[in-house]
DNA sequence: CGGACAACCTGGCGGC
DNA sequence: TGCCGCCAGGTTGTCC
């Protein structure tokens, strides 16, 4: 689900509800939704502390908090962060495996059925993961670099896209839909693309995940903004989740395939 | 080191 | 309508 453009999202609708606001209590069970800490030191690290500043990093939301420290979310495949008033007859959500109560009325919820997502609260950011690359738009991912970078790599080229860090925040959804804008084929090893169709990559990477934030996410199934709503990135899929339907450039048959055992959509015609 | 694959969980959906 | 099997946007660890 949450892929950069669903995480950028749920990273700007935070700002407004979190900052200059102050985390009262926070009420949690211990499990696997918290990582890299206990209840007992999760707790005791987040109440008191006031939100400062509300990031992205890759697929990681980040909380700056005033003591210094940062509070992670990652949302997995079905996290979410929703924020509610106190009052609002809002009903019971058997998967919010973590509230904060904030100052002003209102908790932050984070909600999560399959548990994939996480919690976490650390000093520094790499203490949660260390090996990130290049976020793809910022000025830290160069064409050149991407190039060079490429060479080094034999494997399937979506399968490479995938790896968080050779670049950071492409999910399944993007990759996709990055290739079949750049026309390159997902199977193709990444040091067999030409300069032309690395080229092509680098600009469809970003320009894919730009309409994405755009179009504030893809809800195909648990994603939600902030508020509740869904984004609309959904509707405006080239490939994914298209497979057996018309190539909207050229009216071929859209394949669905499996590479580094996920699920993979290509037009065959266009994507060489 | 690279790559394939299972594991972690639970819900939704299509098919029978 | 009900049950079953399969699939799912992510990440990590293991094995060859």
């Amino acid at each position: 689900m949450p892929e950069l453009p669903e995480v950028e999202t749920v990273v700007r609708g935070l700002r407004e509800p979190l900052i200059g606001h102050t985390i009262l209590g926070v009420t949690c069970e211990q499990s696997r939704t918290i990582r890299h800490a206990d209840m007992a030191t999760l707790a005791a690290r987040l109440q008191g502390q006031t939100v400062t500043g509300v990031n992205r990093r890759a697929k990681y939301i980040l909380c700056e908090l005033s003591g210094g420290d940062l509070f992670i979310v990652h949302l997995g495949m079905t996290g979410r962060l929703y924020v509610v008033s106190d009052d609002s007859h809002w009903h019971a959500d058997r998967w919010a495996h973590v509230i904060l109560q904030l100052d002003g009325g209102q908790q932050l919820r984070f909600s999560d059925p399959r548990r994939f997502g996480f919690v976490s609260v650390v000093s520094n950011f790499a203490e949660i993961a260390p090996n990130i690359g290049p976020e793809p738009l910022s000025d830290d991912f160069t064409r050149a670099g991407f190039a060079e970078k490429l060479k080094r790599h034999h494997k399937a080229i979506k399968a490479l896209l995938l790896d968080q860090s050779f670049v950071a925040g492409i999910g399944n959804i993007y990759a996709d839909e990055s290739l079949f804008r750049a026309r390159i084929h997902s199977l193709r090893p990444a040091d067999s693309l030409k300069k032309a169709e690395i080229d092509r990559l680098y600009a469809a990477i970003r320009s894919v995940l730009e309409d994405g934030i755009a179009r504030q996410g893809a809800s195909i199934n648990w994603y939600r903004k902030v508020d509740g709503t869904t984004g609309e990135a959904q509707d405006h899929f080239d490939v994914y989740g298209r497979d057996g339907e018309p190539c909207l450039t050229c009216g071929t048959t859209i394949e669905k395939i499996y590479v580094g055992g996920r699920g993979t959509h290509f037009c065959p015609k266009c994507q060489k």
